[in-house]
DNA sequence: TATTTTTCTGCAATCGATTGCATATTGAAA
DNA sequence: TTTCAATATGCAATCGATTGCAGAAAAATA
């Protein structure tokens, strides 16, 4: 339907913008020097005069000259890239650090290639080599539920890739690792509830592969051992850590002829805000009648009403532990031994939502 | 503090670890044929006999041979790799968009480099270069706040790169645009408060240099006029977009001799939150006396009491349009007129926090 | 059987930046 | 003034994968 005219100029405009980008023979052509006179100037490495060198670079920003680092980092054998690959970009955790990684990183003059696993294995193992197909100079890594089994991760390190788990690590695998205190933290959160009168506490628990779920039962169970509770197992509930699953699973305690008097929601504050709703819902008071907590510090736990008591990851400060670890790594001459792992100590944030003899306190008063 | 032998150990450690990589041209003399066999065996291009083919790859997968996408990308001239820079990652509609993106880009083989600006002009101009010195085949970005000059953006065609905006635009810019209808979605809004009877509405407005908040602005000067109120320049608040924020500007509003009956916080939903907070805390109901409305649909909006009248982008399904305009971009022949814009129509989600004339009308029965 | 076409492999060049080293020149030291 | 050291530049090779093309061999066609 274009008439001629029309159809050779949208040509003409297609060529015109696959134009040829400028490459250091073209500053060589136009200064009579040669390209590796070129390259000294304007990395400023070995010598090179002066007087050549600001011509050089003045050359350079005129005709708009742009180093391609394709070239440059096959030539010097390293990428200044670091792959990252988390379940979920999207999940707050996860985007955290990034944001964490990526504010060192840049520091640095480091790249972050970013990929999702979907919580996919298949999807995992691909990630990854497309990460040592690009040469990253360092794969972080937070493994996904469906991984179990890490051949490709220990390829990683057979490539000569520096490997760094952060959070849900492959404990079979000794590499860099930043991990939170899930042990500690969930072992605080339930003598907290403890001490404040829950008696039979139900646990909403993740997949007991991942050693962050592990870890976060492992706190729960001890929390009742230094407080003679025993162990109901009727209250210890898998998978459930969506809202909706954390809701199903708070009807089923909650209709136990023994229900219990408070929910660890150990999985996320989303599963906690789940269970909050049932409550709600069943005209159970929190937290007078039933104690909730979540974990992950999200931003709606401190607006519901009641708030509610969770735990602060500081992924943030995660995501910058990995990239420093990585820049300790590439300083350190000395290394060799045992891999270090770098621990976040997460903070109970204690809120409403089980403060249960604040609150018979100030009905009293 | 070592002794020697920990000390050679050390250095022994390091240098295995440092092995280098397996090439094509490895495998060509392990098979005695030429690396160019290998390479066309490897990529099923060009001829190559079929047992040769199937021993290549098989002697490749023994070897754990990995390609080396950098001389690849650098021999073929493209890299199969997207550049995307937002003014934050960890802001949930970035990490949406970018989710989206990834979603699909994936699908293709593609990779994602992502960068943040940090709101930062001098940032924003760092990660572009950064991503043209790498050869992107495209660069995706919604600019910051502090972008007033968008010369780097021009230098982007210039390069030859593919260059997507999303969001906020530059419009003087003639480029390929994903963008919402910002301008329908606030007059939707706005006219949705006039019908609930609220009269005397405030706007909680962003930078007017930023397209979305000018857009933003002008759906509500639109609706105004198309219920006949008159335009209170007082009600018009500008910077409002932390909860912080949001609240300050609250007070300053509600404490005016004349003060508003809703507030539109154009900004974001966080901003919306901070108006309730202040409602809540001069104990202002909402909605019957005080109707908000937020935007950005975080997921808070409907856990809050009342649930918060929202506007949702579809931000994942914005990340899937522009990857999928790019890759029409690649198959269409037959571009060279103006650049395309998708328009993606969010929607107004109308909760407790407008619903006055619904409240009203359940207080009586 | 002779001719033409298809298949296959290897050679050499390419991509763009970097760098070791040889050579020439200049400046400093003996 | 002679010798030695520093500065500067250019040449050629390197990095690892890809690909155009020449030449040979095999297969298909006339």
């Amino acid at each position: 339907m274009q008439s001629i005219a029309e159809k050779y100029f949208c040509i003409f405009t297609k060529v015109m913008k696959q134009k040829k980008r400028v490459t250091i023979y073209d500053i060589a052509q136009k200064l009579n020097v040669t390209a590796s006179t070129v390259s000294r100037a304007l990395s400023n490495n070995g010598y090179v005069n002066e007087a050549t060198r600001l011509l050089v670079q003045k050359t350079a920003a005129e005709l708009n000259y742009k180093r391609n680092t394709l070239a440059s980092n096959l030539r010097k054998g390293e990428s200044k890239t670091i792959g990252v690959v988390v379940p979920r970009i999207n999940q707050n955790f996860f985007a955290n650090v990034i944001a964490g990684i990526e504010d060192s990183t840049y520091q640095k003059g480091y790249n972050l290639v970013i990929c999702q696993s979907d919580e996919q294995y298949k999807k995992e193992v691909k990630c990854v080599n497309t990460l040592i197909n690009q040469h990253v100079d360092c794969i972080v890594i937070s493994v996904s539920v469906d991984s179990l089994n890490y051949d490709h991760l220990r390829n990683v390190i057979d490539q000569g890739i520096q490997l760094i788990q952060f959070d849900r690590v492959a404990d079979e695998l000794q590499t860099l690792k930043v991990i939170n205190d899930n042990e500690q933290a969930s072992f605080e959160a339930v003598c907290h509830m403890l001490e404040q009168g829950y008696k039979k506490i139900a646990l909403l628990e993740g997949p007991q592969n991942l050693n962050i779920f592990r870890q976060r039962k492992d706190g729960y169970l001890r929390a009742l051992k230094k407080f003679g509770v025993p162990v109901n197992s009727m209250y210890v509930v898998e998978n459930a850590w969506t809202k909706e699953l954390g809701a199903a699973a708070t009807k089923k305690l909650l209709n136990l002829p023994d229900a219990p008097d408070a929910i660890f929601a150990s999985t996320s504050d989303f599963s906690a805000l789940g269970v909050l709703e049932v409550a709600n819902g069943m005209q159970i008071k929190v937290p007078s009648q039933l104690g909730i907590c979540g974990y992950s510090n999200e931003a709606f736990t401190e607006i519901t009403s009641p708030s509610i008591t969770t735990i602060d990851q500081f992924s943030m400060d995660m995501g910058r532990a990995v990239a420093n670890l990585y820049f300790d790594e590439l300083n350190n001459t000395d290394t060799g031994g045992i891999p270090k792992t770098i621990d976040i100590k997460p903070v109970l944030i204690i809120r409403g939502s089980t403060s249960r003899k604040s609150e018979a306190l100030s009905a009293k008063s």
